[in-house]
DNA sequence: GAAATTCTGTGCACAATAGCTCAGTTTCCA
DNA sequence: TGGAAACTGAGCTATTGTGCACAGAATTTC
């Protein structure tokens, strides 16, 4: 029930968080590639990832879609609805097989009113959420689909782990890929293989057919 | 001192505000184009605009500069620091005659730990900044940069007002616009031009020279 | 294992955009 | 007031990106 590895992730112990709140909460399981909630649907609730991944999308009139973000172990999606939002306004599917905490928008409101210290780790959050969505639209206004790859990949493979020169990235489709860039697949079929010529980055040709990224691949986001 | 028109934005009273934290806060005047940070200095506070408008500026290493929000009365800027930003990652500049108010990270932090109404006002801030990053993010994902223009005139001239067909918006030069937008003047300059054309924007030759935006520009924004 | 589906590498025509220049205006300031 | 500085409209070219289409490889399904 209470997976003790969701407590180390982003500093937040979900036994506390547990405790904290009332009845309006849930925990529920999802398999892979299925949806938890669809863009239009009601929204009365945040969810808490305690399991896994969850791939956030948005569909455009026309019909394109984009990938606005992926959430994992420790963070919450769906908080839209805490802000007035009556209907989703994007969906939300699990990449993998995950475990979810839904909690009602009410009984979210009244814990963070109630509990000072579940309120300073949602605004902890949220200040981290507001990072991202910043830099996200940054990188957007700056550069170009090719660094914008580049700079994809590297997140996907959250580098930094002490000199380790190069990351697995868990399989993905370049049709996702393309998604979270904002272009084409074909732009990021040509690019991956530039990329693979150029040395940055490699195919592990295992069943899994993951894929390593070299730390190079820096040069290609850092250099004008 | 306590401007009392800041008191009816975005449903915060700044008095109750000023009562609940401690001293280190400043309130101080920034003239028109003034900055008030620049991207690289250090990131010990939070910034309140009690009265005029801010920008906030990157430059990306390639020398490129993009306007990643205007900030209004009534809201806040500078917030990264509150997350663990040790720097500015971007600049903070007055578009209008302003008046700031200035709180120490620290006194921040202690506010938000101590008064649980201040910190669900800035809870709902956040929400709502996230909401406006997330849509930003959605535009330059999805649309054209003629579209994305439509979009900015259409929110710099905050529709809405109880079916006025047509609004004013203040001053702006085309760099600017392209700044915000994620493009370069000259497509501004033949955008602008089009929609002159079409009817959806008029040059009101005052010295001011104000724009019109009338509401028939959401074409632009909604058509395929 | 055979068929069906998805994923990938590529090529090409065409649209959109960036980047640049230049000339005419307007605005600002000493 | 006069000149400097900023703003705007316009045009041109190289680059980048889109929208296909298609065939082979890989994966899934039955």
């Amino acid at each position: 029930m209470r997976s003790p590895s969701a407590k180390k992730h982003s500093g937040f112990d979900s036994d506390t968080f547990l405790a904290t709140i009332g009845d309006g909460r849930k925990i529920f399981s999802v398999a892979k590639k299925e949806a938890i909630f669809a863009q239009g649907d009601a929204a009365d609730a945040v969810f808490y990832v305690q399991k896994g991944k969850v791939r956030l999308t948005v569909v455009s009139h026309a019909g394109k879609e984009a990938t606005i973000a992926i959430v994992s172990e420790g963070n919450f999606f769906g908080e839209g609805s805490l802000a007035g939002q009556l209907l989703r306004m994007g969906s939300a599917a699990a990449m993998t097989d995950c475990e979810i905490l839904r909690v009602d928008k009410k009984t979210m409101m009244d814990a963070l009113h109630r509990e000072p210290a579940f309120s300073e780790m949602f605004v902890a959050y949220l200040l981290a959420r507001n990072i991202r969505y910043e830099e996200d639209l940054v990188d957007q206004l700056f550069n170009s689909s090719e660094k914008r790859l580049a700079r994809v990949l590297l997140l996907l493979a959250h580098f930094g782990k002490e000199g380790i020169p190069e990351t697995v990235v868990p399989k993905i489709s370049q049709e996702t890929l393309a998604e979270m860039v904002g272009t084409t697949r074909s732009r990021v079929s040509f690019f991956m293989n530039r990329f693979r010529k150029l040395g940055f980055i490699h195919y592990a040709g295992g069943t899994e057919g993951a894929l390593q990224v070299h730390s190079s691949l820096l040069n290609v986001v850092l250099h004008d």
